[in-house]
DNA sequence: CTGTTAGCGCTTTCAC
DNA sequence: GTGAAAGCGCTAACAG
């Protein structure tokens, strides 16, 4: 005998002759089918459990054409955003009854399409993307060839769930001239463009309703991530002439860079400059200051995201195909009024 | 015709018929087989591809007992330290061919058996196990059915990669001591106890060697998570009549924490106490002050697990079965001198 | 209530 | 070189 290490995974055809019943009967007793007699299945069940009797998923996916898998589709896990709704669309996916497949691309905009490509030949009953970068043809090809798809925070997809990224930025601004600010900067992102002109637009839009002028999205290379970026734009931005008061970031960890800037330069947060996130990911809020921050509801975008989905893979055609849950904003305390004097201490 | 979307997709034997030729001959041609004449192998495969053939992985599985799928059983994928791991992990698989399957327990330590067991319903030729949390006789049942699992940061496990806890915390404390501290304090975690128990024998050791006797390791309740708590040991630490001027964290966002319940008392680091972190996330060197930390090489224990598991999958007896990797002392800016004067300023 | 049988889509002998 | 046919483990008619 070669190598052979697996002991041959026992089968319904093994627990039938053990139970010298037929391979259908132990099928249904396990469905837990009122088809078949109370005692008997309760004996079937027993033995099943008692002879180590794992399902093959496979073999059933092959025979039902249903996987009960959800595919996921993911830029970087390592990222705190996504991992954070993986984790909620997880959550949201068992409940149901469904296993996550998870497929990421690496931060690589090219292999997405190698990424969605695995999921399909898995056969997953439907495909979350989160990755605002995708290419509509991608998702449309898909869609035709029976697999439904939605995907996160971009809002012009097919089907698609996210938060209104420019209501929620001017939400954010606003809070920050309420404060009294009126040098504002904005640090985005070059990755995730789109997403980040959102709210970059809905900075704008805050700050025109007060008749200021915004100043172009700050940003640098991604190297070292985004807390490096936010980093850079800090530091940039403390050697201006007059820097800003207060600054809106494209996310949480970007927000964590810049104040690394101030903190480094010997300033305080809030007193010498307020910065707010974007996020609210769980270190947002332990994070000293704690942050103040847009949330992005996690779970019921993961909850609306697995239900769309759902209805969509048994047929029906959902209530709504484009779901924009409102950002809220949450208020720590990174955020204060600006310093007295004008320019920095 | 009921609410059926799903076009039925397109199998082999639909290229087979439109290539003129049987099924047989279209399955090898795809996979390359030298068995099919050139020319024709050439026609199918761009037939296939012209026609939007996607091959079924289940159905494959099915036949070939080979789903080339691995299964990733973690407590919480938004945890920094794994969704990094993972990231590596799935770079290391992608590049062997195999796809990653997801499984996470939520971290609740009873729904890991629920967990494993749905890798092995779908078949996953093997399993990696990141969570030290999970139950040893749990993993040998796995490998009795003939899956094999590797377990991570879990070195009496059967199979297992990880890192050496005891000596890297011993070096983070030795670099303490060269800086001249002798009251040092570690906050520990109560989740992962055994883990954490191993960082703190070394700290221990460290100590010992110097002739200084250790502290309990501190902890508190895990609510809000790794920062709370390192936020909330650090505040505990600060009113000690005489507080440490140095202090070890189970990670880096419990070091985060500590830094912030600093900050917050406006005290500073290094300057009036050093921070240790451990697993050196990517944040650790972008977080101000840039931690110093402790960095497990991340990449090579993934690359070691996958190869590891590879092995038992193809039915070989890796040459080892326990692999132990040395951590790294990443020297930051989070640490330096004691203060001068004794007690805080 | 239970058994028989025909697939699900693919690989893989075994023939030709 | 290519085709026919068996079978992977399971479900789902269809019969009794």
């Amino acid at each position: 005998m070669p190598g052979a290490s697996g002991s041959r995974s026992i089968t319904i055809q093994d627990v039938a002759v053990a139970a010298g019943v037929s391979l259908a009967t132990v099928s249904r007793a396990l469905a837990d089918s009122p088809r078949v007699k109370p005692e008997t299945r309760r004996r079937i069940q027993a033995l099943a459990k008692e002879m180590g009797y794992t399902p093959s998923a496979i073999a059933r996916g092959l025979a039902t054409k249903r996987t009960w898998t959800l595919g996921v589709a993911v830029r970087d896990i390592a990222d705190a955003y996504i991992a954070e709704l993986v984790r909620c669309i997880d959550r949201q996916a068992l409940q149901r009854g469904y296993t996550l497949l998870l497929s990421h691309s690496g931060d690589d905009p090219k292999r997405e399409p190698a990424a969605i490509n695995i999921l399909r030949q898995q056969r997953v009953d439907g495909i979350i993307v989160a990755d605002p970068s995708v290419d509509d043809a991608l998702l449309t090809a898909v869609g035709e060839d029976g697999t439904p798809a939605i995907v996160i925070d971009r809002p012009q997809s097919p089907y698609s769930v996210g938060t209104d990224n420019l209501a929620a930025a001017q939400m954010a601004v606003e809070h920050l001239l309420d404060l009294g600010h009126t040098r504002i900067a904005y640090i985005g992102d070059t990755r995730n463009w789109q997403e980040s002109e959102e709210r970059w637009a809905g900075y704008e839009r805050g700050l025109a309703q007060r008749g200021l002028s915004p100043s172009p999205p700050l940003t640098s290379g991604r190297g070292g991530g985004w807390t490096a970026m936010g980093r850079a734009c800090g530091e940039y931005l403390l050697q201006l002439p007059e820097p800003p008061t207060a600054v809106f970031c494209y996310n949480d960890l970007t927000a964590i860079g810049a104040i690394g800037a101030l903190y480094a330069a010997g300033l305080r947060v809030p007193e010498d400059m307020s910065v707010v996130g974007y996020d609210d990911i769980s270190l947002a809020r332990h994070f000293e200051p704690p942050l103040t921050t847009i949330a992005q509801d996690k779970e019921r975008l993961a909850e609306l995201a697995v239900e769309m989905l759902l209805e969509l893979i048994n047929g029906q055609e959902p209530a709504r195909k484009r779901l924009l849950l409102p950002g809220q904003l949450v208020v720590r305390a990174s955020t204060g009024p600006p310093p007295r004097s004008t320019g920095m201490p």
